[in-house]
DNA sequence: GTCCGTGCAAAGGATTTGCATAATC
DNA sequence: GATTATGCAAATCCTTTGCACGGAC
């Protein structure tokens, strides 16, 4: 139920919010730009304008539903946020993202901020590689 | 000795070239972005323009004598390349920029990336947090 | 009806590029 | 002297903002 996610963020019940939404729900690649977001839409003849996508991806961004990820510099890309943490895969051939969890980095990363004094509020760890299909090339 | 460097990489001998150079095996962070060199290249006295350190930039991470990196977002910041590889603690508060290497991180990096197909070519970890100095206050 | 959200176009910041001039080899 | 590098200004890419109109509550 989108209108209830929506609400409960405090955010009106919107074409726009709706859709992004349900687009990030349901599309099978779970990371996206805006730039994709917006031409979904445009496609599927929503009249949306991509400074909306970009303002509706901030909104949830805050409101936590999204988060934002800069991976090889360039553009953001969003996937939904469903609160379990994770890493990511990324192909520098295809784009295709892969999610991970590894506890033991996880907890190295605790120990290392800790050995320096640091009170860690976030980390990023981003592997880039040639995922199985593009090494065949 | 910056000449040799620079004809060693193919690349002519040149004063922006060179004190870029300098600039970054003497100052005291490791860690600038091309506004900051270009700052400091003007109040050196020297009459260079930030599109030339760009381009300088670009050529010595092609060259492998610099490395980029995109912290959080916004805009690049540049390390002279020593060949030991190692990640970054960023201080979210003053932007200081510790670096580490936890061998179980990477040994672990390779694992990830094994188990899901990928051939690894790159990774950026980066630990954002506050450093002992911010927490204080 | 009020207020917030939207589309459009214009602005913004970081980085790149085109071009004539100036420097290197 | 030929070629490459530079400075400047304009262009580009992604993203944000200003504004008048339209939609949500």
């Amino acid at each position: 139920m989108d209108k209830k996610e929506l609400r409960k963020a405090g955010l009106k019940v919107t074409v726009p919010r709706i859709k992004i939404l349900q687009f990030l729900e349901h599309s099978k690649n779970r990371h996206h730009s805006a730039e994709e977001i917006y031409r979904h839409l445009l496609d599927a003849g929503e009249d949306v304008g991509l400074a909306t996508v970009y303002r509706v991806l901030t909104q949830f961004e805050t409101a936590g539903i999204v988060k934002r990820h800069n991976f090889a510099s360039e553009h953001s890309v969003f996937e939904l946020d469903r609160g379990e943490h994770h890493d990511h895969l990324v192909c520098v051939e295809c784009g295709k993202v892969e999610e991970f969890l590894d506890p033991i980095i996880e907890k190295h990363q605790h120990l290392v901020a800790e050995s320096k004094g640091f009170t860690m509020t976030d980390h990023a760890l981003n592997i880039y590689g040639l995922c199985g299909r593009c090494q065949v090339k």
